[in-house]
DNA sequence: TTTTTTGGCTAACACGTGTTAGCAGTATAT
DNA sequence: ATATACTGCTAACACGTGTTAGCCAAAAAA
């Protein structure tokens, strides 16, 4: 009988939970099986039902704990008294950092979280248009003091969200330039982008 | 018995590629079934099958008639006699005016062509990548003409490209700027983010 | 050691999937 | 008008899906 294995402070339902992530970012979640799922964490399927309620729990888990990372960041970024251009680079830099070192969860957010069932649904849908929305409150209180181009900026925000996204690239690349070095990239032209 | 009305030019098989391609990017290829497929084209799902050989043949049809739209312009970008940074703008340009116009097939060719089967996956992930290089080498010629700031360019044609799939986030929004709006905002940041 | 809880297994279910076979009207060409 | 090619229908298939029930061994608690 093949147990789960954990270490200490790590669940059962934890090493179903990343591993669930890692299936949905390969194969997207309609597509992934629980008979998939349970083969990575070499179980049968029925198994799984022991530490989990269903597969969509674990989309539940892996869609909010990750927006909840952002909406945190987004509060703490906003309390603090530097200019506007400063707030979108921390921004900016925690997004790509959380794509870097999260990847597989931050991707199945993005992704996967058409499927997502109601209340669930209308719940993420709003909590990432209010995101976004103090996104580009930010910006354009930057446009207002001229530390930014006048531009649109639910735009703005759009682009730099989903280049972002496009570190799943970088992930799959096989002559990676370092994470650093993307981030500094990245940040370049980005900010170059909205800036002067 | 309930006839695909088609007009003149257009196949009946046209038709329900191109609801294919909607219900593809509303649902996702895998979630989308052919069922849903039937009754969008208002016919029993066993009809279509008069028309097309299988549901991924729709999947093929939008995924290498984008790639092949794209191709074909970057072949005539390079061929023209004009400087690194215009080749990059007008590629953006087409890019953008693809997104907006021809959303739905460019969005699911895009997102879905991981469910292609092989051949045709190790051949649509051929000319994805060929593409890019392409790109890349247009911007690295760029930079050598101090017409663009030092960057990696792999890594700046990944933001330019998923940026520009942002544009799925604007035909979304219920208050939406213009389209040329925002194709001048998007050109404004991406160009901006990489020259001088 | 004994008892209880946890976590695995097999078997099975109800259902949705893509697809095929065979048939019958309908449009098109002769 | 007659023949032929289209294009729709119903019925059915084989299979993969998420999930539950019921059972038993192993770990944890007593």
């Amino acid at each position: 009988m093949a147990r789960i294995k954990t270490d200490k402070n790590i669940s059962r339902k934890d090493v179903i939970v990343t591993k669930a992530a890692s299936l949905f970012r390969e194969k997207g979640f309609k597509a992934a099986s629980m008979r998939d799922l349970a083969e990575a964490v070499g179980v049968e399927a029925a198994s799984l039902y022991n530490h989990i309620k269903s597969k969509t729990e674990l989309l539940h888990e892996l869609c909010f704990s990750v927006a909840n990372r952002f909406l945190q960041k987004i509060d703490e970024v906003e309390a603090e008294k530097i200019p506007s251009i400063e707030k979108i680079e921390k921004l900016l830099r925690f997004h790509i950092n959380e794509m870097i070192h999260h990847y597989e969860e931050v991707y199945v957010s993005d992704r996967e979280w058409k499927h997502l069932a109601d209340p669930y649904l209308s719940n993420f849908q709003n909590q990432r248009r209010i995101y976004r929305k103090r996104f580009a409150a930010i910006i354009e209180s930057g446009i207002r003091n001229n530390e930014v181009k006048k531009i649109d900026a639910p735009t703005a925000v759009l682009i730099m969200l989903h280049a972002i996204s496009g570190i799943e690239s970088w992930h799959r690349s096989t002559q990676k330039i370092s994470a650093a070095e993307l981030e500094e990239n990245m940040v370049t032209i980005l900010v170059g982008g909205l800036t002067q």
